[in-house]
DNA sequence: TTTATTTACGGAAACGGTTGCGTGACGAGA
DNA sequence: TCTCGTCACGCAACCGTTTCCGTAAATAAA
């Protein structure tokens, strides 16, 4: 354990404890020469003040909790990369919480952050969210939050998102341009904003090419991926399958891939394949994958950015503003433009 | 911020704050019906003790830190998804720090460590680390630490770590036999001890057939993707030109798909690839690559475990052990036998 | 010379939970 | 009736830092 402490430094130096400590920060109260004297010292026994009795005196952490669904997913991580590196940066610390996209582990996490253990939260939901209380009680706690990419409309708080509602829409019309009549959409989670604005964008996109939107189109997919394979499988095995795939996440367009490959059914001749995903092999997939690529480190960087903002201002200045950073879509080899005769 | 406290329980049911503190830990001192009575006004008040406070008192923080040089990679994802499984169920927190791959990031934060901040440490070395300092003097605090995967060998601590000699050897064997000639290596820092064992085996693996080691096949590369490209780009341009390719680490392996890409290569039939890798999409490359794969998410969980056995015993009684996982070779189309008249 | 002000530092009370020790009440055994 | 032990709880010190005061000495102003 760390035993060199303020007191031992003092008595070292025939100083008092406060006088120790004020040296330390640097204080204008104290003679230059002491100040040097304290340096020296702290820094000869390599002292490091305890984080904990200078939190729980100063009723701040220097700490930030990051509450996400899951890891291992190459948005996440971004994400995480930059919240770290702004954290880092302005001497905060991270701790990291994973939901595993189950609500009860959500609430869990945020009832356990209520202890003050954290200066401010960011967050992005699980999937299975839908009552909100546990999210207002920590907000009612004076817990900053910001949200990013699965926010919470529920709740006044900073928010980093991306277009979701256009990219759905472009999404959508890039597989129509590209020669599909029957798009299907993979979606997650429906109490989530972002699944129902990119699917709004994938209605509207129908709609503008006079196109119904047929409900056997859109699957709603889970948190297990057997399941979702049965579902894509039946999607795709159907009569009167569809030409083209929108999936809302990247684990949804690897099944797709992998049940085509098992059914038999080439991308893009028979079906083509556009998804949101952020995944670093899109290009080098068989066929290249298509996707909608959003700006994870930048947002995870955004969050952290204004998260920081609201803990360093005494006053609380923007409760509710949204910042929005827009996807790119990246054209490849899944939705390429086949001519009417299949040259196979 | 979180204002109820011990002593306002205490007041509001005229008993002491030790017998509330008591209670609240169901000692045996307070009798059933007191602390009914606590546990119910605490669920009621939502109490929620303030964790510094605790931990000033108590020299324990049940917070551990996770050192690892990136995040957005599988195999660290994995492995973070593994520690905070264990550390919540037994719980503890997680904060996560990145080195980036910079020594001196590294240093610094292994410095602040030493403040008493975290129980206990599991780390991944960054490449560039030489000199182990930080480390011992982190050791010397008395702050258990567990390597897994990237391990320091100059440090006497629990490592959790695969089969990397072996895998090497493995992995360059298997090119042998899928027919190559001439098998490049590409490695990155070797100062990392996984790095070493890892072309040892490759070393072993090309005598065991009679071959010599040509240096020229070994190429070091490190943290700048665009400066591996160019080195890799040189060593599938040459004349003599490999026919197997054996990354030490996946993101190299996609750097050659990029490459052989640009100089028209087939793979397999130009030249065979394999890779350490824990990509989702390994078998939905274009050829699909194989792979050795690390049991990541195991890793990450018996790392905790091992260090959690160390904080609970008072005792230390296990410093040196190291547990061996062992990769899995998963055969794709990257190194496929070509017969020897080329069919294309 | 006296008084006001600044400079440089010390004393001590927080912060909130934990824990060693002390103690009154009560029942049991002698 | 007296003693002893157990039960159930209170008191207060303690963890290490921060910060509100207070104050002696030195300097400046009157």
């Amino acid at each position: 354990m760390n035993s060199v402490n303020l007191k031992q430094l003092a008595q070292e130096l025939n100083l008092s404890v406060s006088t120790v400590s004020r040296a330390l920060r640097d204080s204008w109260e104290i003679s230059t020469p002491t100040k040097q004297r304290v340096f020296d010292l702290a820094k000869k026994m390599n002292f490091q003040p305890n984080p904990y009795a200078s939190s729980l005196r100063k009723h701040r952490s220097r700490t930030i909790a990051v509450v996400i669904p899951e890891v291992a997913n190459n948005f996440f991580a971004l994400a995480i990369k930059g919240i770290e590196t702004v954290a880092r940066g302005k001497g905060y610390h991270v701790l990291i919480y994973l939901t595993n996209e189950e609500v009860a582990e959500e609430v869990a996490i945020a009832t356990s952050l209520q202890s003050g253990r954290v200066d401010g939260v960011i967050m992005s939901l699980c999937g299975s969210t839908q009552d909100t209380r546990h999210l207002l009680e920590l907000q009612q706690r004076n817990i900053p939050m910001v949200f990013f990419d699965r926010v919470c409309e529920g709740i006044t708080a900073p928010k980093v998102m991306t277009n979701d509602y256009e990219s759905g829409f472009v999404a959508t019309e890039h597989l129509l341009k590209s020669g599909c009549k029957r798009v299907a959409h993979l979606t997650i989670a429906m109490s989530l904003s972002i699944s129902s604005k990119r699917q709004q964008g994938y209605i509207d996109a129908l709609r503008r090419y006079d196109l119904q939107t047929d409900r056997d189109l859109i699957v709603h997919c889970g948190n297990d991926d057997a399941a979702n394979y049965r579902m894509i499988n039946e999607l795709l095995s159907a009569e009167d399958r569809p030409d083209g795939v929108f999936a809302s996440v990247e684990k949804l367009a690897v099944q797709v891939y992998h049940v085509c490959r098992e059914l038999g059914l080439r991308i893009p001749e028979d079906v083509k394949v556009i998804s949101f995903s952020n995944l670093v092999t899109a290009s080098l997939l068989n066929p290249s994958l298509t996707t909608i690529a959003q700006p994870a480190y930048d947002m995870g960087k955004e969050a952290a950015t204004l998260l920081f903002r609201r803990l360093e201002k005494k006053y609380i200045v923007v409760p509710d503003d949204r910042v929005m950073l827009p996807a790119r879509l990246e054209v490849r080899d899944s939705t390429a433009f086949i001519s009417a005769v299949p040259c196979h």
